[in-house]
This record gives C-alpha cells, structure tokens and sequence, in this order.
DNA sequence: GGTTTGACCCTAA
DNA sequence: ATTAGGGCCAAAC
C-alpha cells in the first residue's frame, strides 16, 4: 500500500458534510508534513472517481484547487449539496472550519 | 544517488 | 488584502 492509496483510502472515511485538511490527511497517515503529497495524489485522480476529493481542502478552509478539471466552483456545488456551508469571498471558496472539519475521534 | 514537481503550510513584508 | 521565500515530503525521472 503505497502513499496515495492511503490518502485515498483515508479520504473515503471522511463522513458526508465535513471537510478535512490536507495537513490532517497526512497526519492520519504518516508523517504531519507531507501535505503537498497529499495534495499531489488528489490531483492525479481521474473524473469521476469514488474518492470524496471535494471534502479536503488547505488548512485555512480554503478551496486552493486549480486544476480544471477540479474546479473551485465544482467542488464548492458538491459540497454545497452535502450539507456543508460554502461561502464566497472574493472570488474565493471558504468554508468555516470551525463547524465543519472533521473529527477523526466522531 | 540527484533533480524536478506540486490541489501545502508558515512566516514576514 | 497580496506576494515571496523557505521548508516539507513522496513520486517519477
């Protein structure tokens, strides 16, 4: 089991309607500082996948995807249809971390 | 072994 | 608010 199955692995455990981070991702599966893997094993995955990639975001509640496939707007609509509140700032997605990260103990 | 590449993160300006 | 810089780690060359 290499490093991106189990980010993937672990992103499948994030219940509906809460977010995690990429920096807890990494902490949950090895080392606290590999969040740019993290966020490298997400940006590899094909359309449509199974994996719930729309649920991690940075660790300021910010939507930082690029990529176009991924869009921001995209991932804010998915969430949105989850339950979890989306706000719009600027041109910028965020989400109250606060509220809706997720705790690994729940 | 080394270099490059990031959907990151923190700090400083 | 934005930008720049450095550090971080795993994968792929």
């Amino acid at each position: 089991m290499n490093f991106y199955q189990r980010v993937y692995e672990t992103a499948r455990k994030i219940p509906e309607g809460r977010v995690a981070t990429y920096g807890q991702i990494a902490s949950l599966i090895t080392t606290p500082r590999a969040a740019r893997v993290v966020g490298f094993a997400l940006r590899i995955l094909p359309a449509g996948t199974d994996v719930p990639w729309q649920r991690i975001i940075n660790s300021r509640g910010r939507l930082s995807i690029r990529n176009p496939f991924f869009s921001p707007d995209h991932q804010a609509r998915l969430l949105k249809k989850e339950g979890v509140e989306v706000f719009q700032r600027g041109g910028q997605w965020w989400v109250d971390l606060e509220k809706y990260l997720w705790d690994v103990r729940l």
